[in-house]
RNA sequence: UGGGGCGUAGCCAAGUGGUAAGGCAUCGGGUUUUGAUCCCGUGUACCGCAGGUUCGAAUCCUGCCGCCCCAGCCA
């Protein structure tokens, strides 16, 4: 990193203690609990944790923070390395997990045990909530807070070997029930739970409780730097970093690790909070967690979100302490730029028209040269069959056309990209009234790139030969809410975007029959897109719209639309 | 009404006592066989508010206001 170059606040820290000497080499941790899939926010946590170190030098494990069997899964656990791995990380050997230390987590709340920090409770959680008093009262001693050491480690060693039942006692420090911070209040440090652990099987019944095994799973790694966020990977934030030092403090482990917080990345118009997420796939208003729809990776990844974007995005976002809530035209302009630059053009008509050039030559196919990049010549061209009969864009035909549309209009000229100057002569409709069919005529010395075909029309559209057009499904997808933060709203179903997903059948140029999963294309004018992995086949192309391309004449439709409202 | 954190333009965000960077969006204009891209231009930010210290304050002090988080045997 150049001295010129700015730092976010964790980095400043970091670059300060390497400088200082107090570290010469960055340990970092992402500890997702195996519980869901991972989200936009933790992209940003992912890249922040294996980021600084990778820029320093230094080492990044990946922690699977698996206390709380029941909720967790190796469903999830190889989505989380899945995704991790996506996005360009490699934790090598480092991958941990906080059941690897319950064997040392347990000899650690032994030895608090014996030094009189922790105590065996057998109040009800019921009560214990009782107890703990309220943000304005102070909590009470729980009635079995003063027993002696060698109680509170017969008992603690009983409801190891499995002698009580789920909930009969609780492992508690000993701190101060009347501390202003509530995590203060006697935290609970292992509860009983009688269900086998996805990594250490059945060998245990108690577990440990998270702010008691994250530090000094931190220290056993000799984590330098534990970046926390709200509720992504880890804490609410400096409200649990007393405890957090309160436990080093105790147990003085060899190595002791410093916590330090940043905010959590919200998107607008998506959810992270695990439950809203979960309601979006168990009652089926999404596919799945991979749903091209989901702010999940899983669903970035199959919606077509290239991970430079992604990184990009988070980027651009920052690493601060300030609650933030980033629009959404900052990532899909990620994605654009991402993509723009990247992605070969092709042509797709996702509404068909056809177009019948009635001086055109039956039975005739042209070959038309067309540009896979106009800025990359290096990525070299393609040829377009062209015959009499064509597909156009609906959207590119206007009846009564106002001033400022220049595509095809009635007696009106447009270019046909790649191709040849058109005008509409006639426009056919069926019984009902619906044009289905135009009937043009070409300008034959207009063929591109020949020496005569620089004359001027406003409008150039895109366009597919019928006989040489692949069918293909094409999913369109917008945000899923039409709430800027649905994330702060109770019930989500009123804030969904009933319009988050249009289905159509669309036409595609023949080169699109090569189109590999995972390779994003542009259709011309219309934005970026993808095979689905999932869906699609050779046989029958299913196809996602990743983002669409910047569209300043919709945007200027639709201030007229809201112009011709106000008067009316 | 207890504790913790945060308040700089529509959205992010630099800035750490010397007179408010940058990005995205917006709005103009130019180029263009994608209304894309690209290029150029475009912002009077009561620096949450009010006092104070100082020659000088977004930066220091005091008071106030607003928003977020904490009362799981979740993480």
């Amino acid at each position: 990193m150049s001295e010129t170059e700015k730092r976010d606040f964790i980095r400043q820290i970091i670059h300060d203690d390497l400088e200082s000497g107090k570290h010469s080499e960055i340990v970092t941790r992402f500890p997702p609990e195996p519980n869901g899939y991972l989200h936009i926010g933790h992209v940003m946590s992912i890249c922040l944790n294996f980021g600084v170190a990778a820029e320093t030098g230094g080492r990044t494990f990946l922690r699977l923070d698996d206390t709380n069997p029941g909720k967790e899964s190796k469903e999830y656990v190889d989505a989380i390395k899945r995704d991790v791995h996506w996005l360009g990380f490699d934790w090598q050997d480092r991958l941990t997990h906080a059941s690897d230390y319950f064997g040392q987590l347990y000899e650690s709340a032994c030895r608090l045990i014996e030094m009189g920090g922790a105590y065996v409770d057998s109040l009800s959680a019921d009560e214990i909530r009782e107890h703990r008093g309220t943000l304005t009262e102070p909590g009470r001693n729980s009635p079995y807070r003063d027993r002696s050491v060698e109680e509170n480690l017969d008992l603690f060693r009983r409801m190891r070997a499995g002698e009580f039942g789920d909930g009969e006692h609780v492992l508690r420090a000993r701190i101060d029930m009347s501390s202003p911070n509530m995590n203060m209040r006697d935290p609970a440090l292992y509860r009983i739970r009688h269900i086998p652990h996805q990594n250490a099987g059945d060998e245990w019944c108690i577990y440990p409780m998270y702010d008691f095994a994250h530090g000094l799973s931190d220290a056993y790694e000799h984590i330098t730097h534990s970046l926390c966020t709200h509720s992504l990977c880890t804490l609410e934030f400096e409200d649990h970093r007393p405890l957090y030092d309160w436990f080093l403090d105790q147990l003085k482990p060899e190595y002791r690790p410093r916590q330090i917080e940043f905010s959590r990345l919200n998107l607008a118009y998506a959810v992270t909070s695990k439950r809203k997420l979960n309601t979006l796939v168990d009652e089926g208003i999404v596919s799945g967690w991979d749903d091209p729809r989901m702010p999940t990776i899983a669903g970035m990844r199959r919606r077509g979100y290239p991970v430079a974007a992604l990184r990009e995005f988070v980027t651009r976002a920052g690493v601060t302490k300030k609650d933030k809530l980033i629009e959404m035209g900052v990532l899909e302009n990620c994605i654009r730029e991402t993509l723009g630059e990247q992605a070969e053009r092709r042509m797709a008509v996702l509404r068909p028209l056809k177009v019948v050039l009635t001086n055109y030559p039956e039975n005739t196919v042209e070959m038309m040269e067309a540009m896979n990049h106009p800025g990359r010549p290096e990525l070299g061209t393609r040829e377009m069959p062209f015959s009499r009969e064509l597909w156009i864009e609906q959207d590119d035909f206007m009846e009564d056309a106002p001033r400022k549309f220049f595509r095809l209009k009635p007696g009106g000229e447009v270019r046909l990209r790649f191709g040849y100057i058109i005008r509409c002569d006639e426009v056919v409709r069926n019984t009902a009234g619906d044009v289905v069919e135009l009937r043009c005529s070409y300008d034959p010395d207009t063929r591109s790139g020949t020496a005569s075909s620089d004359r001027k029309v406003k409008g150039t559209i895109h366009w597919v030969s019928c006989e040489h057009a692949i069918d293909a499904r094409v999913r369109l997808y917008d945000r899923l809410f039409n709430e800027a933060n649905p994330n702060a709203v109770d019930d989500i179903h009123g804030a969904l975007n009933p319009e988050s997903l249009e289905i159509v059948d669309g036409k595609l140029e023949p080169a699109l029959a090569e189109l590999s999963a995972g390779q994003a294309v542009q259709f011309e004018r219309l934005g970026y897109f993808c095979a689905d992995e999932k869906e699609d086949s050779a046989a029958a192309r299913v196809i996602n719209r990743i983002v669409t391309l910047r569209d300043s004449w919709a945007k200027l439709e639709k201030q007229a639309m809201q112009q011709q409202n106000q008067v009316v």
